[in-house]
DNA sequence: TCCAGGCGGATCGTTTTCGCACCACCCTTG
DNA sequence: CAAGGGTGGTGCGAAAACGATCCGCCTGGA
């Protein structure tokens, strides 16, 4: 009988396209793979795999199985989706997935508030780098700012949360300085990988030479914090800084809307409903804010 | 993340109801067992079975999961199916099932000639107890005696055999006995389980006192040699036994038609249609003999 | 009533598996 | 052309899984 553990390290290796990233997606030593892999292949009697040396390709035969193996891989999450959703104890683990500034300069609070109140629900925030997909149970929950409602994931499930807005924002001492006219030189401050946005133009504060290019937003908030320049930021960043301000003359912008987005079966657990109804009616008291119609006083 | 091994072990003990019968259908230690579904109720944070005296039994989540086990299952035998069908060579296993009497008396020889036509043909006889199940792939080919065709299984592929007839046998040394007009006690032999068939009438020779039981053929044939009395055979045993003789007076009666069952994509294999093809040809020899058109004479 | 045989569970050596380090190889890149 | 990062493959010591065995429990039949 085959191990059908070993359908998953196959699943691991046809999408990684080599013995080694395959181990590093499994988390697991790559000799570890090759065994597996070796035993997968000669108790079905066939070749999966042409080992070349720059990894592993499916074969004819492998490409029949893929199919069936990813069917197997659906099951499998639909098992353990339809497991936690009968899950109703309060003891647990709940994980949310969130663009890392909604966190750190947000809701961080709000998720301390929320832990503080069921000490018993395991928490882990996600915060780190892209998206995680919640189809396949990397996270419970997920917090996204959505531009187009068409682009949401038909199989989530979305409850809409306050619009979110952007500004233009520079250090409120350079401001100062600016209106006393002692100007300096001011640059654009943008994240290397974004660019200035087309909706971004300059207001009364003219920009000069090139664009300060950071590769985060703690270094973009840092940079326009020491008076670098003025750069976009939400609202709810840039108005609740006290060191910086809105450059005079310019508009705010929408980002988007931001949605609590759960997933079919997981949705019934009783740990994501009260997570999903706490930070909904925190995100209410923080329409305001995030839309920008509490800016800090000049 | 789940061992998906787990789930196999899961659907054992589901369907064994204990934890030692999985134990046993698996081919590992009962303790085994125990760890492995210890380990699936852990990591899915969910109790599986409820641990009686008696056994284990499905709680409500499990039986959500087994359908979900099921489906896994069933994609896996259809993956380990697909990869066997596309295998060509010849080297390689081939696993025949069949009603014990038809191996023991009738065919045994037709898969010694296979063997030796093909030495790289693994062949592995399952004439042991009960019908082995094509489905799961627990055998290649089955060797099936069908009364009704409709009772034939959908999603198998058929090659219809000879009519097999079945008629009453006594010690030939006693028929001459009795011809001889020394009469002795004679009684039917029959299998525990099934006792005297239907269609079974005494002829010229009458039986006297309570049945004689036996638990399986071999024995049945032997008690029929040592004169002990009368009972039913297929007539490929009875005709061709010289020891045994027809009862005067009786008449054939129809066992149902032999039939070479074969599955889905294993069929396509190189070994497979050599045997079927093989074993059609030698079938259609053995006509007249299991349709009792050649007994031994008298 | 008692005994046998089914069950789950715990313990303890032993076997198997795994992770680590290392090798040879290929390719790109500086 | 050499160096660095990628690949698959291999040997060895540690760690985890396993099988054998024993135990206590319950049930059903003699």
């Amino acid at each position: 009988m085959i191990d059908w553990d070993d359908i998953r390290y196959f699943l691991a290796v046809a999408r990684g396209g080599s013995v080694r990233s395959a181990a590093q997606s499994l988390g697991v030593n790559h000799a570890t793979v090759l065994r597996r892999i070796g035993q997968f292949e000669e108790r079905l009697g066939a070749q999966m795999f042409e080992k070349l040396p720059s990894g592993y390709r499916l074969t004819e035969a492998g490409e029949e199985v893929l199919e069936l193996a990813e069917q197997m891989r659906a099951t499998s999450h639909q098992l353990e989706t339809r497991v936690f959703g009968r899950d109703q104890t309060l003891r647990g683990p709940l994980r949310v997935t969130l663009a890392p500034p909604l966190a750190t300069h947000l809701l961080m609070p709000d998720f301390a508030d929320f832990a503080r109140l069921h000490p018993e629900i395991e928490m882990e925030i996600l915060s780190s780098g892209e998206l995680a997909n919640l189809t396949n149970r990397e996270a419970d929950v997920a917090i996204r700012v959505v531009y187009d409602r068409k682009t949401l994931p038909l199989n989530l499930h979305g409850l809409k949360g306050p619009d979110l807005f952007g500004g233009i924002y520079m250090s409120r001492d350079r401001l100062a300085a600016w209106r006393a006219g002692t100007p300096a030189p001011m640059r654009w401050i943008v994240i290397s990988m974004h660019g200035v946005p087309d909706w971004a133009h300059e207001g009364e504060v003219r920009t000069t030479g090139v664009p300060f290019r950071v590769t985060d937003i703690a270094a973009q908030i840092v940079a326009a914090r020491q008076g670098l320049g003025m750069t976009t930021l939400p609202c709810f960043v840039g108005d609740a800084d006290p060191l910086l301000a809105r450059v005079p003359g310019t508009a705010l912008h929408l980002y988007g809307t931001l949605w609590l987005l759960t997933q079919g079966e997981t949705r019934k657990t009783k740990r994501v409903r009260l997570f999903t109804e706490f930070l909904s009616r925190r995100l209410g008291a923080y329409a305001p804010l995030v839309a920008g119609l509490s800016p800090s006083r000049d």
